[in-house]
DNA sequence: CGACAATACGGAACGACGTTCCGCTTAGCA
DNA sequence: TGCTAAGCGGAACGTCGTTCCGTATTGTCG
């Protein structure tokens, strides 16, 4: 599910191999600095994330020539995570508790991304493709869950599925400390799905 | 007319008198960081402004401790010298004139603010109070010349002058290079004001 | 299995930056 | 005119992003 858009994750082409440190390390960078961006926000020190990772600052820069790149990736893969878990959720749950525990899950995701916006607003071209990647993954997982959930007659059918998406990210992303308000909101939004089930209201947006 | 609020300018308590040399540098400054930060932003390295004001780094630090405290006081004293040549050009134009004139200073003013929105939302608290402050010293001033306008049988008296403020801001905030965009626009936005002169139509936004 | 080339690694080194500190200068006053 | 305290400048320090290159590791071929 994760190779259905592969492009530009540190671009490797068929002829060339990849030595399995350059890959022990390209992953260890990428788990450094998903960690400290979630820890210190994006603009953290480069040598904070290095030095977690147990690497030199030659590698991640030979990995990661812009600190662009490097976030690009980090947010792709946690994007690929995030949107990878809803298959396994579904397989473990009933519709509406997959669901529901996909959203819990999802907002855990937005919630790491202190400072990310700001970089996204940045102007910089380099984060031009990241908000198309968004929505591109999360908006068919989400809706197969809505579509499952409603086939169940668990929640109601008129829902956008990235309209739901938006909400929840901007219900998430305000919050600095988490005092449950996003899940109290959250857990609000999900009744009012369940409100309509049976009988779909159409013009109550 | 700049001193109806003067709270925070480098406050200054009446039992003590600053030495002529401070005020001069802290003068300096001001205007240093202005052009700085209209060149280059609000994140400009510090020694460009302290050099383009001819100050050793230690005179800036002590005028202005936080780097917030040096944006603060360069935005509040354009925000103030924009507010005050309202009067000025309302003394020597027509109320329409004068108008149009105030909007393209705004406009001018509005422009040099790269970078200062993302401070804006950056959480610092420093920054809390300026919005206030924008709106607090803009709102009355461009109130006076719509209505002295809209007397003068010019402009239609329905606009609320806030709105014309933020649809002015909006129009020009986003322009990287002027490409005569903004000024077209404005143009507009006054065009559409003198349209409902005489024959004021209440509900048409 | 052993040696060679290609590839990748680490961290010292560099320049730019924010910030602090302190010996010297200057303004204001008697 | 001389004294004193307020104020000044810029050297100095620690941190940062980034580059560079001698060394270590990998994969492969004999």
């Amino acid at each position: 599910m994760s190779e259905q858009v592969d492009a530009g994750e540190t671009e490797e082409r068929p002829g060339k191999r990849v030595r399995a440190d350059a890959q022990r390390n390209t992953d260890a960078l990428l788990s450094a600095a998903a960690e400290v961006f979630a820890t210190s926000g994006v603009d953290a020190p480069v040598r904070q994330i290095t030095a977690k990772a147990g690497v030199g600052a030659g590698t991640l820069y030979r990995h990661f020539p812009q600190r662009s790149d490097l976030i690009a990736a980090v947010f792709r893969h946690e994007v690929d995570a995030c949107a990878d878990a809803a298959p396994v959720l579904a397989a473990q749950h009933e519709p509406l508790e997959a669901l529901i525990r996909w959203l819990r899950r999802f907002t855990g995701f937005i919630g790491t991304k202190h400072g990310l916006s700001a970089a996204l607003h940045s102007g910089d071209p380099a984060y031009a493709a990241l908000p198309a990647y968004f929505q591109q993954r999360f908006v068919p997982v989400l809706r197969g869950l809505l579509d499952r959930a409603a086939e169940a007659g668990e929640v109601r059918a008129d829902v956008d599925p990235y309209d739901l998406l938006r909400a929840t990210a901007n219900l998430t992303l305000p919050a600095r400390e988490d005092d449950g308000h996003t899940e109290r909101m959250v857990a609000l939004l999900v009744d009012g799905l369940r409100f309509g089930a049976r009988r779909p209201v159409r013009g109550a947006g």
